[in-house]
DNA sequence: CCTACCGATCGGTAGG
DNA sequence: CCTACCGATCGGTAGG
């Protein structure tokens, strides 16, 4: 049998990572064997260690490349000039990059508790670094005046959350073009569902 | 060694699965052992088959539990007398289940993929169903007038998300009493952030 | 990128 | 509720 190495690209890992975003997120990442991954790509267990250490360091890369991407979108947002434009701008990021990578966001919001030390906790941090930036954008916007005066803490949660919204999706998608949805989100949570 | 049998109060399975709920939650279904599960309940992994027929009949108690309790909770909330009070019902609901049983929520929320059929189906169709019923409050809302003629298929899903911020508290728990909680999360919904 | 293979762990059963 | 134990699977390595 003669030898067909992949194509050298340097696009074998992001082909290898795309496919275990797939995998981790449909099956959970404890739930993906190596074997089932590399049945996936078409090649042999063994051959994942070539390109990758091990199992972990697949979730180690997925998770922080979208830490990354968060974090690069909040700094982004906090550019803007008052309040309600860093919102807008923090969900239109937010909303854009679920749309882009969607299986790789939903790995990165809920299989990365499988991540071993030191990285687990490197993960936590970034990402609570993250939640207290919000926080600060509300609270800066309750203080003056562009926001209502609620409870700041549950606002943070409730925009993360509603945010979140696309993975649901996953049940019943394919509902509106990406900008309706944009729209409705951000009336939902700017101007709320009353009439 | 005399034997200690448990007490047969048929509160041993409910222990048993409120263990399990913790563990599922936090280490994930497939992540956690039956060894595991017994070490946590001082007893040996066999003993765990004399309560449960298998691992994934664990799950399916949590799940179907869980399940069941949120459809009661819709059932009782379309009892109410406009589309403003059903709504209010249905958060109110969401938000006392998952304070009450946190874990349960939470596991039948993100591990019910582990379910094997026909389970799974079942579980999926139950969802579904429930999907449908809070788009039906929303569209009838629309309809007269209550809500703002927004996108109804992206409200059901920013209420379901919302109403899930509680799970974010894994990381920053501990935020308002209850009350203060559901009113943030009502006013945020139903009027906006927007001052 | 492959074949061959190992140590560890796991779900579950037998039998009491 | 326990001890003893099995078959299957898995992550990963050796060596080419």
């Amino acid at each position: 049998m003669p030898r067909i190495p992949a194509p050298q690209n340097g696009t074998r890992q992001q082909a290898i990572l795309k496919q275990a975003s797939v995998l981790f997120r449909n099956r959970g990442y404890k739930a993906t064997s190596m074997r089932e991954l590399a049945a996936a790509l078409h090649i042999q267990a063994p051959s994942l260690y070539n390109h990758f250490k091990n199992k972990e360091a697949l979730l180690q890369a997925i998770c922080f490349s979208i830490a990354g991407k968060f974090t690069e979108g909040i700094r982004h947002a906090e550019k803007e000039n008052g309040s309600l434009l860093i919102i807008e701008s923090f969900i239109q990021n937010h909303i854009r990059l679920m749309l882009q990578e969607p299986d790789a966001v939903y790995v990165a919001n809920h299989e990365w508790k499988n991540l071993k030390e030191p990285a687990l906790s490197l993960f936590i941090k970034q990402r609570r670094n993250y939640e207290k930036r919000l926080l600060k954008i509300i609270e800066s916007g309750i203080q003056k005046k562009e926001f209502k005066n609620t409870h700041a803490q549950a606002c943070t949660l409730a925009i993360l959350s509603s945010v979140r919204m696309l993975e649901l999706g996953q049940v019943q998608n394919k509902l509106a073009p990406k900008k309706d949805l944009e729209q409705t989100l951000l009336t939902i949570l700017l101007h709320g569902l009353k009439n």
